[in-house]
DNA sequence: CCGTCCGATTGAAATGATTCAAACAGCGAC
DNA sequence: GTCGCTGTTTGAATCATTTCAATCGGACGG
């Protein structure tokens, strides 16, 4: 029942406590023949090392932070996947935290992490500028922020460029013949949203439309379903229905269709609607849903190893900001469904 | 740029280091006076604890192992998520790990784990049987088994009732007047689709209908949707086309639904569907989908719980095997959609 | 044969919070 | 004035590993 310690392992093999250390973080400098023998004896006690000592020593351990907003939101569980992966194959081990949007959860879990001495952090911050995030820069533990990026040079970070998501949306719908693009948006507070509009617009402007007539705008509190069909429902009842319809994420795209479904109008036919997340629901939707897709995976892939070489090689490590570039998925939703 | 300790904060504050620690971990042993002259100076000085030190002198961290096979999969995403919510109201931290269906990457992580001191362990094991699970019970990790239920009385589990579910699908289109039932599943070595088998073998033998002419199976290679869309395509082709289907999970049914939609099967007057699981899609699907839903964010709060009532209280601990029961949710491919 | 050098091994210091027995201060009772 | 009690505070031992200077043993060159 008493832990077996490197001590025990050094008694068995014949050998100092130094040896054994030697063994397990620098074999090579330890004879073959002893390396075997301590190797022996590691296995017949099933001995595990002791992480918390050499952390304790080093001032640092072989954890990842990574604080997510929700990882129920299919964006941040893919790229808690990615980070996973990364982290798994380099050693490291991942402590996933949600914020939930909220500065003081967000917070407490950066002090947890701190305490427990983290190599880094990933993290998609709730505000920009968060006292606690430059404090835990300030100890030396790295942060890579993600989906958000950096302001400065002075970490790294990797994010998607939704103002080009924006773009390439707008882009589809005014090349099928659109001038005028309906969007359906959350508050303008949401960095995302906002980006995304200026992509509209940006689109529009290289059309030579004016914003003005363009673009029609339609702002729902939450970026979810029900919220969807409410808009939805405002969509159908408006004297001016609109033909070209972009949804700021795909839950809102899916909520809209269904309403446009149920009051008989024809999609893509009489309205086109565009999403954005290519979430898994988005292909087998009502009518498949064109969509605007982020790499998510790449993401958090890229995050934990930006963070990685950074942790280990932090003299010749550059910072870097990395953006993704979003891809469109044309699926029915934008052009008429293959016959049944 | 150099740690603070609690060194320094006793330093700062004029006592000494014993007291700083009484402060932060027993606050009501100390005088309210230097209580406060201590917090000032931890607030000073922005000093966070070395949990490293303290794991290793309590041989235990406050820290919680979750390795599933997938986060991906919204199952096991909502599960981690209500594991990490009970975590940290509790003061814990949960590291996550994929196993991939893989013993050895399982194993991997939890040596790792055993190497972190974590104080508990919640996992969906590969396997019934691990050496490295039992070993990790035997330093004195506690465990509890999640999706699995436990052999014997000696751990906690949460799991739910897959042949419940099972016949709750059954009887749900027996009672809707069929007399055969397709079932598209996976391989019989995976327990879920074994139990919601014997579930539906159940649901037969309780109506009176022989399992010879009342259960018709189908057994696809993985359980994703295009395994449903080629299940559903030898479906279509079949000569004797089936009248009510029940997928062992959702992405199956998902795959099945498109492909009777794209050959004009109508659904549900010609076919019904059902399937298992409720993801997020299941709603959204062409055809609104009739499901079974699991308490997934439910066994991963009650399996926290569990783990961290044994962690703090190990003397008056029984250890649990929890059976959740799955409920049916009833939507439009069983029944006539509305009116459009 | 002695000195030197090199690779292998050792032993002990260092890491930082916790905890517990012991010291201490203050106060009331006798 | 002393004893004892209570409520605070202290200081040192403890946890397991890492690391580095020191040591050891052997080989090789002079």
């Amino acid at each position: 029942m008493r832990r077996v310690g490197i001590k025990d392992v050094a008694r068995l093999a014949g050998v100092s406590v130094g040896t054994v250390s030697h063994v397990l973080n620098r074999p090579e400098v330890v004879a073959a023949t002893t390396r075997q023998r301590v190797e022996q004896a590691i296995g017949e006690l099933g001995f595990v090392r002791n992480s918390a000592a050499g952390t304790l020593r080093a001032g640092r351990s072989k954890v990842l932070g990574l604080v997510v907003m929700d990882v129920t939101n299919p964006f941040y569980t893919d790229i808690a996947r990615g980070a996973e992966d990364v982290a798994q194959v380099n050693g490291y081990v991942v402590i996933l935290g949600n914020s939930d949007e909220s500065d003081d959860k967000e917070s407490n879990y950066l002090r947890v992490l701190q305490e427990q001495q983290v190599a880094g952090v990933l993290i998609t911050p709730v505000h920009d500028d968060s006292t606690r995030l430059r404090q835990l820069r300030d100890v030396g533990t790295s942060v890579v922020l993600v989906d958000r990026p950096a302001q400065g040079v002075d970490q790294c970070s990797v994010a998607v460029d939704n103002v080009a998501g924006g773009r390439l949306a707008a882009e589809h719908l005014l090349g099928l013949g659109h001038d005028e693009i309906t969007f359906v948006t959350g508050p303008a507070a949401i960095r995302q949203c906002a980006d995304r509009r200026a992509g509209v617009k940006a689109a529009l402007r290289a059309a030579g439309i004016p914003a003005a007539t363009g673009l029609r705008e339609f702002v729902v509190p939450a970026m979810n379903t029900a919220s969807g069909r409410a808009a939805g429902e405002k969509l159908v009842q408006g004297k001016r229905r609109p033909r070209a319809i972009f949804c700021a994420n795909d839950l809102l795209a899916v909520g809209v269709l269904h309403v446009l479904l149920r009051a008989g109008v024809r999609v893509p036919e009489d309205v086109m609607i565009v999403g954005y997340d290519d979430i898994t629901s988005a292909e087998s939707a009502a009518i498949p849903l064109t969509t605007v897709r982020q790499p998510t995976y790449q993401m958090g892939h890229m995050a934990a190893e930006l963070m990685i070489a950074e942790c280990e090689q932090p003299q010749h490590h550059a910072h870097q900001q990395i953006l993704f570039q979003p891809t469109l998925v044309v699926r029915s939703t934008t052009k008429a469904s293959p016959p049944r």
